[in-house]
RNA sequence: GGGAGCUUAGCUCAGCUGGUUCAGAGCAUCUGCCUUACAAGCAGAGGGUCGGGGGUUCGAACCCCUCAGCUCCCACCA
């Protein structure tokens, strides 16, 4: 049967990746006899669907993986989902709103049993996307962030780092929705482009202690004017140097307050002075604790005033209903001087709309600074390198800056936190593992009887990053019962085979915005239990933007469907075209078009396999073009190799990807093949076609990580391969001997034969046509004088004869001549020439100017001075060479 | 406001320690070809004052200063 024109990968893909798998060809495991490669892949929200920037990470995941595998390493790459609390706890509420259920109307096991058949559902879905990609990993390993044994290393984590003192309760500002009464995450906070329409009130305050003296500020939330505490001015402003340390009278209720000076405040905006609300505002709090200032929260968890506010009246009442009224007041009283409108930044709530209300609460952090410091050193000495390392500076200066991180969240899907509260003080409660152990605890601490019935656990999860940073040791198991010391919280290697094995990872690859939330706490997490780095190598790859260089989403419509993507290009026309432009840490301004080039890629190398496939072989002496083509493209095989392999062990896999390409199509399709090519219906030698069969094994192996499917179907129908031995487990190819002869008479050969094909078509000559071309000197060939005839299509014949009319040019220093009676344009020809010896002639100037330069002569080193020499005379020469051809042709 | 980075051909990007592997690659463009593997292709060609200005140096895309434009991260203005 012919083989079709175009290759069609829908077959061929699913055929070999169920092959892969059920051989088990990707399984992993501890084997002292090889080196182990590992990495973890990031785990995509359990959720979600696979889109663009998933390909792009994944796809160079497992072009490091498969190349691993072929350096004969053992390779397990872990795959798992992540339960991404938020995202998924606020898709399953939007699911519930559309069944007309509120979450507020269920109890949280009730909610939690929607959530995991939502996950049922959905999770495996992006999965079995990465599948049709091609990844290659290790699916008996998959892992989620809340199965059982995950869950449990999450916890035992929290409750070994509240032993150490690393976790604390404290207050913190929290996003307040009051119509929900739940605290919202910043991600659930929105804010509209260009801000929402306010006003600006300026009130004033009565001096304490002076005649009829004021001072005004300036607020926009004039209802909260009642949990005052303090007026603060810019310490260098002249105008309320004065009033520092006087005090001012809240409106209506006469409270005291202190005027203060603080840097905060901007000089610029309003009157320049700056109520103090620490209860609801985030900056007040900040200046509150900086000034020991007291907090008067006058607001409920439902938005009204409650009576700190001191007003009987409004007790009771909505903020926005107080505000009108009191602004009434205030103006009636002469207390308001000025109203303008502005446009300020308004967060609403996601779910409710609802203005949202900071609001202090308790929360559990981590103490970072602590816990942190050799996390900045590795990176800082390369313990862990980042690719590419510009990402240094970034991660410096976040962790020499970085702040407690706020691990509670007021969500239910998730681990939840495992503090256990028997009393109604602050203090009274206990951190442990299980219930049991709480009311063990608690009793000793309480110095009485507490059972498991009077413990209320804390009804808040951690924040996701709280259970994913464990990743790199979790997958393994590195947290369960036998491995996990308790008493000194740290993990015994040794008793974890696969952990001992495969920690730590070779390479993380993941994208730069996660750096902190995810990276950095890997490696903290990392040193805190394993006593070492997590991973190597850190690759970051960029963002999948559109042509247009805007960020891929959903509300666009902007972002290709990469399933579709994959039936339309193929896996491997996608893998590649992602990659042609993509260097690590660099945004990747998608356009189908590159997809494109990656299926004629895949469409190239398929008509090469045809072409060696439809010859017949026979018993032939081997013509010496082709012995010379194989000496050849071993060599330049060989060359690529090195390139590839550098570039792979500085993670620079677009450039290795391009390595790939011009070795493929320019040197193996477009001249090896087209050298030894026999004549249509011609059968070639046994020894060339054996040897083109090897080469293009070659060519296919270093394809393979890039392209893994059409390699795999090529490598079998090429070399009649039994079915369960596969390219995905061949061992990277080796280098041949580099001929540096042939390599440097090649470069000047393939130039010749441009160099006359150029003629042929500047002269509208045929391809076919036989011409003759002949070399000015003796002896310019040692090798390649068959190929120059064979492609170029001409006679190699003796010297010139000087009266000839033809066309010549220079390859090098050694001047070819084709001799073209009558055939030629010689008007274009003698303007060629022209042009030619303008620009020698312009090069020659420029290298004479340097070598008259004193300072040069004197300053340069000798080797440049020579090579400047040399240049002048090769110049000379030529322009001598061309100006007598200009002049025979002018003749 | 604090920090980081970028600017090289029409587009996306390489360019390592300052000098012949220095001005490159892929794509796109233009010209000619349906030449028996491939028009998803073949052959050939054109295209850049390395963002502007200044400096250091015998010599700068590369080092320094400065201006302009863009991008990202963090904190966010009562």
């Amino acid at each position: 049967m012919p083989l079709s024109i175009k290759y069609d990968p829908s077959e061929v893909e699913d055929k070999w990746y169920g092959r892969w798998l059920a051989k088990g060809i990707f399984h992993g495991q501890a084997n002292p006899k090889k080196e182990p490669f590992s990495i973890v892949i990031p785990p995509p929200n359990v959720t979600g669907v696979l889109h663009m920037g998933h390909m792009l990470n994944n796809t160079i995941q497992d072009i490091l993986v498969r190349k691993a595998r072929m350096d004969g390493k053992e390779v397990c790459w872990v795959p798992g989902t992540d339960h991404a609390s938020i995202a998924t706890e606020a898709r399953v509420v939007a699911m519930l709103r559309e069944r007309g259920i509120k979450k507020s109307d269920l109890t949280r096991e009730e909610f939690l049993a929607y959530a995991r058949e939502w996950k049922e559902k959905y999770g495996g879905i992006i999965l079995e996307q990465l599948k049709k990609l091609g990844a290659s990993c290790d699916w008996d390993r998959t892992r989620f962030t809340m199965d059982d044994s995950y869950y449990k290393a999450v916890i035992r984590v929290f409750v070994d780092l509240h032993r150490k003192g690393y976790i604390y309760r404290g207050l913190r500002m929290i996003n307040w929705d009051v119509e929900a009464k739940t605290a919202l995450s910043n991600e659930e906070v929105l804010y509209k482009e260009d801000g929402e329409k306010s006003i600006l009130y300026s009130v004033r305050y009565k001096v304490q202690g002076a005649e009829d003296k004021w001072i005004v500020i300036a607020t926009q939330r004039p209802e909260t004017i009642m949990g005052d505490v303090a007026i603060a001015v810019n310490p260098s402003d002249e105008r309320y140097r004065n009033l520092i340390g006087k005090k001012a009278l809240v409106p209506f209720i006469n409270r005291e307050i202190p005027i203060i000076a603080d840097d905060y405040v901007d000089k610029a905006f309003g009157s320049g002075c700056l109520k103090v609300t620490p209860a609801h505002d985030v900056n007040d709090y900040e200046i509150g604790l900086r000034h020991n200032l007291p907090v008067i929260d006058t607001l409920d968890e439902d938005g009204t005033l409650n009576a700190k506010c001191e007003l009987p009246r409004y007790v009771g009442k909505d903020r926005f209903v107080v505000r009108k009224a009191l602004v009434k007041e205030l103006r009636e009283a002469g207390h308001l001087l000025n109203e303008e409108e502005f446009v300020t930044r308004i967060g609403r709530s996601e779910r409710t709309n609802t203005v949202v209300e900071p609001r202090l609460s308790l929360q559990w952090f981590v103490r970072m600074k602590e816990i942190s410091h050799r996390a900045l050193q590795a990176v800082e000495e390369d313990e862990i390198k980042l690719h590419p390392a510009k990402f240094k500076n970034t991660y410096r200066h976040w962790m020499e800056n970085v702040r407690d991180w706020c691990i509670s969240r007021q969500l239910w899907w998730g681990h939840r936190i495992p503090a256990y509260f028997y009393g109604a003080g602050e203090e009274d409660f206990v951190v442990a593992e299980t219930v049991e152990e709480a009311a063990r605890l608690a009793t000793a601490k309480a110095g009485k009887t507490i059972r498991e019935n009077d413990l209320r656990q804390d009804s808040d999860v951690l924040d996701t990053w709280a259970s994913s940073w464990l990743w790199p040791t979790a997958v393994f198991d590195g947290f369960e019962d036998a491995t996990f010391d308790c008493a000194t919280g740290k993990i015994l290697r040794s008793k974890n085979k696969d952990l001992d094995y495969f920690y730590p990872s070779q390479v993380l690859v993941t994208a730069p915005e996660i750096l902190f939330f995810w990276v950095a706490r890997m490696i903290i997490a990392g040193y805190e239990y394993m006593d070492e780095r997590p991973f190597d190598n850190v690759y970051l790859t960029g963002i999948v933007r559109d042509k247009q260089g805007r960020k891929m989403s959903k509300s666009l419509g902007n972002s290709p469907e990469p399933l579709e993507l994959i039936s339309t290009y193929g896996a491997d026309g996608v893998r590649t075209g992602m990659l042609f432009s993509s260097p690590a840490g660099n945004d990747l301004l998608f356009d189908e078009k590159l997809c494109e080039q990656g299926r004629n890629f895949a469409n190239k190398i398929w008509n090469a396999f045809r072409l060696v496939k439809g010859w017949e072989v026979a018993d032939l002496e081997q013509p010496t073009e082709n012995k010379r083509a194989i000496e050849w493209f071993q060599s330049r095989f060989s060359q690529s190799l090195a390139e590839l392999n550098d570039h792979f062990s500085k993670f620079r896999i677009s450039d290795a990807l391009m390595t790939v390409y011009k070795l493929t199509w320019d040197d193996y399709c477009a001249w090896y093949l087209e050298i030894i090519k026999p004549a249509f219906g011609k059968p070639i030698d046994k020894v060339t076609f054996d040897a083109t069969v090897a080469l293009f094994e070659g060519v296919l192996k270093v394809l393979h990580p890039f392209m893994p499917f059409i390699t795999e179907e090529l490598w079998h129908e090429l070399k009649d391969q039994s079915e369960d031995h596969f390219l995905a487990q061949a061992p990277w190819p080796t280098a041949y001997p580099v001929n540096q002869e042939v390599l440097l008479e090649a470069e000047t050969a393939f130039e010749i034969v441009a160099q006359v094909r150029n003629i042929r078509s500047s002269n509208g000559l045929s391809p076919k046509e036989q011409l003759s071309l002949h070399a000015k000197e003796q002896g310019s060939f040692r090798y390649f004088s068959e190929i120059v005839a064979k492609l170029a299509h001409v006679n190699l014949t003796g010297a010139a004869h000087t009266s000839q009319h033809g066309v010549t040019f220079l390859v090098g220093t050694t001047e070819w001549v084709v001799p073209l009676e009558g055939k030629m344009d010689m008007a274009s020809a003698r303007e060629d020439l022209v042009k030619e010896i303008e620009y020698h002639r312009g090069f020659l100037s420029s290298v004479e100017k340097k070598l008259s330069n004193e300072k040069f002569i004197s300053g340069a080193p000798p080797q440049v001075i020579e090579i400047e020499r040399k240049k002048k005379a090769d110049a000379e020469s030529k322009i001598r060479m061309l100006e007598e051809n200009l002049a025979r042709l002018t003749s």
